[in-house]
DNA sequence: ATCTTGCTGTACCTCGGGTGCAGTTATGCC
DNA sequence: GGCATAACTGCACCCGAGGTACAGCAAGAT
């Protein structure tokens, strides 16, 4: 019957995951309609349900989805920090820049976090969604809070600092920063806001 | 018939409003429903469409309210900052550690911030209520960079710094920590993000 | 006495999230 | 070739939430 990808089995879960985080992202999980999705993968309501039992199913997808893909990115970013200097302090005000231009090229005017789109409205979620989504901010905090405590050993700061607060203070700007970008549709906020980290960062290491 | 507090009339809308808000900031604007707010308040569906018309008006009402209460806050803390200190960097330096205690007292235990909670449903709302909410970080802004305008006078940086960007980063900070405090159920990320960014600013300016 | 404000009550419509289940078709495996 | 399985479709139906449209009523203000 000259189908030209009829049966196509393999990706249907997967698309119906980016229909989804671009809703999400862009209005909200309650906003974002089951029918609206099915339309944009073409399948029915019906297929819809085969994959997810239900929206929690999805919520609870996508969290997985973008748990790994913020690990990889970020590890992508700060190896190749590393690569380019050796030690640690310069390795991670490389891997800084680095990321500031990653975002500063992104092809989306005003991208979005998922963690932050459900923090809002968590009440909707089940509780391991929640704790989906803490762990996906612990992430950050181990990551940099790790690499202060290396840094800190070769470089101790002037003054006593908080370091835990420093380290969350990069997830907590990059949160930030993406609600000013959208609110402002201003794409430069969060690159600008990272390099800004980056000068605080070296302010407080660099003898 | 005894009634104790029939015809109360007067603040019927400012109760709704209240409970909007706790509810919105809870769990998002599309999660809260209309029929749980008229329970919270005790009257019935039609006395809610008597005082708003739909539920934008709702959200309109509530992003009203909210811009002058922001307003109201940032203004007192920041001009006893200034009464305790005559010098524009040392004042606005007060003004953010009496910020700091003001969010470490708070008695919720994880505030959120009305503007963050639309930003990421803002296509459920009109046009209007999306250019409010940009102003109620513009108003940040303009507040921050202002101030530091009168400081790099008085006290010129010795690097050269993007000042709008240090302006954006109080706002960013506030709302990224929001969401941190949030997910991690910890209410102390947030002041110690604000003292963090005070000891920033402080370094910037500071000879 | 009557007007206005601030509601209540009833009835009804639509959309979105589900549930339940029977049927269909391509593919892979024996 | 036969058969199971994966990946759906189609249909029928339920519920809750956002509205719409009015008619009515009760307490104060004038």
């Amino acid at each position: 019957m000259l189908e030209t990808a009829d049966r196509r089995r393999t990706d249907t879960r997967e698309r119906l995951l980016e229909a989804a985080e671009r809703a999400v992202v862009a209005k909200g999980f309650a906003a974002t309609s089951i029918d609206e999705l099915i339309v944009d993968v073409g399948i029915t309501k019906s297929g819809f349900f085969y994959h997810f039992k239900d929206k929690n199913a999805l919520a609870r997808a996508l969290m997985l989805r973008y748990l790994a893909q913020d690990r990889d990115v970020l590890d992508g970013i700060f190896t190749r920090g590393d690569e380019l200097h050796d030690d640690p302090l310069h390795g991670f005000l490389v891997g800084l820049k680095l990321f500031a231009e990653a975002l500063a090229d992104l092809p989306e005017h005003h991208p979005g976090c998922l963690a932050a789109s459900f923090c809002y409205q968590d009440q909707l979620f089940d509780q391991d969604i929640r704790d989906m989504n803490a762990e996906s901010i612990l992430v950050w905090r181990r990551r940099f809070r790790a690499r202060f405590d290396l840094i800190a050993e070769i470089y101790p700061p002037k003054e006593k600092i908080d370091l835990e607060a420093l380290a969350d203070m990069a997830a907590s700007l990059v949160e930030g920063a993406l609600i000013l970008g959208r609110a402002l549709k201003d794409a430069t906020i969060l690159p600008r806001q990272v390099l800004l980290y980056r000068d605080f960062v070296r302010a407080i290491f660099q003898p």
